[in-house]
DNA sequence: ACCTGAACACCGTTCAAGT
DNA sequence: ACCTGAACACCGTTCAAGT
């Protein structure tokens, strides 16, 4: 009697990783927009204050979910020298992010947690022991991550407009019907083309390791 | 008699042009976070529900707002060939981008108004006209319009550290304690010294521009 | 320690009504 | 045509109170 409606089927203990698990679900499957603190417990069946004693904020839970997607990321161990395990850094990032596309947007706005901060770690350790001069490991690292952003947030953004078909197809005719922007159609249909798709990521990613490697003995 | 308050001192017509800009400087001062339609309204001296005539959206709105910072990108006329012109529209779209921090994150996210459209066509052209393949030049867009955007988001961030320096203080402390990071110290320090100051944004730049240059002759 | 409802200070937008 | 207040359906979070 004592007891009105919470505690469900055996699940519900409140919990720190209960609320992050159930709070990434949520935005994988509604988008990050949706994602309220009310909504949120409205699924873990308690009431919005209780979330407050294991989150301190909506944005510290933000931020925790985001590195929740940066744990997802494969670690390599650098055994097959600093290229290959740039690239593999780069690729497994990529997929982490297309996995949890709303952490996209919000990934470089966010304070890197741990999991974040061992990611870079290993990166910047992958380029330290090229051989390369520091500065140029650091500007390296940065062209990385921004190639590895930037990718990731143009695909998000193709992704979305599958979604919102209707509305897409007024903006392409729009652009497509602009005879002053010839350049951008050929663009389009590049991309409709689906002639990106054998590995446009790996094309700037060598591009850029070529660039660096260059730098290493000369 | 009939007049309660409106029709401010001379300025106050209200036009899409008027409440853009309006707009706009409030996200240049106080951030977009901050730039609601009640307070927008209330800046106009006008109701909320006004707006609504000149708006379709508050979506909308911030689009046009975006695209009035594509506007602002100096437009190169291309003379001085290819790779000059790529080179200056990235640093004059690196510049407004700036001036502009709010809107940094949402550049991407949103929908491509005129100008940023003419934007686009201006960079495309300039690599169709270079004799590469339409294959390496459409990935050689993204290539660079990864690096501004990826270039001005990290750069907007760490100017967002110094305007709360208190927080940053205790996040980069936290960094600099947990001894299992070395690298990533050893790049806050890059950081903190200013070393990428020189030219860090013109050095991917080369880097991608030199990698595309290949595929030209090669 | 853990949980909570009521309340506060906000949002964007619909609707029906004013001039 | 242009403007608007009231209302609706939401937010995140403070506070004071419950067990």
């Amino acid at each position: 009697m004592g007891r009105p409606k919470k505690v469900r089927e055996g699940e519900a203990v409140l919990t720190f990783a209960n609320i992050a698990e159930t709070a990434t679900k949520m935005a994988d499957t509604d988008g990050i927009e949706k994602l309220s603190m009310r909504r949120l417990a409205n699924e873990l069946d308690c009431g919005v204050m209780s979330l407050y004693h294991y989150i301190s904020d909506k944005e510290a839970l933000v931020e925790a979910l985001v590195d929740q997607v940066a744990k997802e990321v494969d670690a390599p161990n650098g055994e097959h020298g600093w290229r290959a395990t740039a690239q593999q850094i780069s690729e497994s990032t990529l997929e982490a992010q297309l996995r949890h596309p709303w952490a996209v947007p919000i990934w470089s706005t966010t304070w890197p947690g741990p999991h974040r901060l061992r990611l870079m770690e290993y990166l910047l350790e992958a380029l330290a022991s090229s051989g390369l001069p520091s500065e140029i490991a650091d500007l390296g690292f940065h062209a990385l991550t921004n190639h590895i952003q930037g990718f990731a947030q143009q695909k998000v953004a193709f992704k979305q407009l599958d979604s919102r078909a209707e509305e897409t197809g007024v903006r392409v005719q729009a652009m497509l019907s602009d005879e002053t922007i010839p350049h951008v159609h050929e663009h389009i249909h590049f991309h409709q083309a689906g002639k990106e798709t054998p590995d446009e990521f790996r094309f700037t990613l060598d591009l850029i390791l070529d660039g660096l490697e260059k730098h290493i003995t000369g």
